[in-house]
DNA sequence: ATGAAAGCGCTAACAA
DNA sequence: TTGTTAGCGCTTTCAT
């Protein structure tokens, strides 16, 4: 039918009823005879009527999309979770408005603007890297709408969470290097504002001491990227005291520093280990191919929605605080003996 | 300050002026004393107002929300795609929601019932691997909502594409094949009811017979994943009369194919070449680094969003049909001679 | 069993 | 220069 959309004012004029009664027709009310509701439902299939939810959400002052801001979309982890959130979020009925920070501090910002503008019902969030204070993520929580952070939490605001178990799944890589004889193990990590780094950061520490071996800061190096890290790690491999092993907080990281080794020819893994973070396709694509720590996105996404629709259905009614730590899996290949 | 959002009803009451004053002075109207506006203005920042968009998009019966709908997120080229969209869309003042078919025909139909519920003001999509009919896509244009395919466009339904140069993509990429001397080139693609493989597959042909070589129904293949390449390329390359060369619809069927072949040991390229489509980073990460067909998604979503926008804007009075094509790049790395 | 009317937040035509 | 009012599509209370 060639026809804009028919509201039930369209309906209730054709049928010669009042408004009242096509909207009880197509809510199914009970108070309601079963000829005209036979009748009201007919008519708005055969004329493919549709609910306005830009009406719905207006009177109701409630509406069933939830906002994402993600810091970019060309990216395996977050395409991941992205995918997680949508599988819950189509089984539960609710729409996602997309943003995304470009981990730029104004940005971010503006995207929280928006959605508090369009009247979400949520937010699910992973914080930009500029991001150090938080005005915008508070304003949410005062204006009541529910927030999830996952992966780059916010430990300044009172919300749920949901994160990678980083921690561990440094401290059991870092130890896996260790066991398999590597006695200078390098780490490149993102800035240390974000949580995700210092706790993967303090996994490393803590397995080089639990192993009784000494912290050489020359070892420690912000970098989390594949074209920074090649020129890095070939400075390091130069040196004289040079690591026999790097552990990288994502695979681009540790792709980038792959590549350095091989063209200095070092043998891999057996003069140079490496581990990165995330199993993303490229992990697989390498050869060597990469040992990396893998790190669900699906289950990121998949619980931060879920949290996320319960904080709006069961609202006040759970515990404040409910987090959600997913674990991570060592994947041994290639790149560490 | 922890309060909800106000209206501009509360600004009018505190202020004591009436809400049609108060609109106006948001609105920058001109007729309003300079007096009043500051006041009101003034008010609304202090009390960090925020107009409500659900209220404006039912006044004005339009939004500044835009779909999306993607077959997957987990996906290179879609999520640069959505990455160049989110660009514009950004630029220009809209908002994107996002939807995701998983290549399932129900989900497509659904997501498009979703965004004409929702009174989107336009519509981005490439289509499912599945859908084979067009009624969802018509209702759209039935309603005046504006579509643009890109990818894997319909041609059913008149409206606005964007496509990759499938074909010259193709072509260059075989009659590079054949011009290193590869003599007997398989083809590895996507079923045929999706435009961009009949014409990957028309380019691959038409370079075959341009240079005078005949075609073997032998050597294409319907396989276009990671998984399923490695098989049926292992079984190909075990034949008496094997394959030299391999070119695949997309980087991860490549790389399958690349894993297979050295799983053979067959020397690449000398032996075998291959040659894939995408550009994605696994095609860096590879080693051998993998020779693609490069297709900028970035430029496909930008272009996409900004045909979109002028349709939006100029209703009407552009002409009806104008698309786009974005050009393919060769990349020649180490897979090929 | 059904209708009339108010109201969600906002804009704009009309009045004053 | 400012106020009053109707109305966008829908639900819901209150009448009938």
């Amino acid at each position: 039918m060639p026809y804009p959309q028919i509201t039930i004012k369209d309906i209730a004029k054709a049928l010669n009823v009042s408004v009242s009664t096509v909207s009880r027709a197509l809510n199914n009310s009970p108070d309601l005879s079963e000829g005209t509701k036979r009748q009201i439902s007919e008519y708005a299939r055969l004329h493919n009527y549709k609910p306005n939810l830009v009406a719905l959400s207006m009177k109701k002052q409630e509406s069933n999309v939830i906002g994402v801001i993600v810091p970019q979309m060309i990216h395996h982890f977050f395409s991941s979770v992205l995918e997680g959130i949508m599988d819950v979020a189509e089984k539960e009925g609710f729409s996602v408005m997309l943003f995304r920070s470009l981990d730029n501090f104004e940005k971010e910002r503006r995207s929280v603007q928006q959605l508090i503008s369009s009247h979400v019902c949520g937010v699910l969030t992973s914080m930009a890297k500029e991001t150090t204070h938080y005005e915008h993520f508070q304003e949410l929580v005062d204006n009541h709408i529910p927030v999830i952070f996952f992966d780059r939490i916010c430990v300044d605001i009172p919300s749920n969470r949901v994160v990678i178990d980083d921690y561990a799944g440094a401290l059991a890589a870092t130890e896996y290097l260790i066991k398999t004889g590597c006695k200078r193990i390098a780490f490149f990590c993102s800035p240390l504002n974000l949580e995700i780094s210092k706790n993967r950061r303090g996994g490393y520490l803590d397995a080089l001491s639990k192993h009784g071996m000494s912290v050489d800061k020359e070892l420690i190096r912000i970098c989390d990227n594949y074209d920074e890290a090649i020129p890095v790690a070939t400075e390091m491999l130069q040196s004289d005291n040079r690591p026999d092993a790097f552990f990288a907080v994502n695979d681009e990281t540790a792709l980038g520093i792959l590549h350095a080794t091989k063209q200095l020819h070092f043998k891999i893994p057996e003069e140079v280990s490496i581990c990165g973070f995330t199993d993303g396709f490229a992990a697989i694509a390498s050869d060597p191919q990469l040992t990396t720590v893998g790190q669900s996105g699906l289950d990121v996404g998949r619980s931060a929605m879920e949290l996320l629709v319960e904080k709006i259905r069961y609202k006040g009614d759970t515990p404040l605080l409910k987090n959600k730590i997913i674990k991570t899996k060592l994947i041994v290949r290639e790149t560490t003996r």
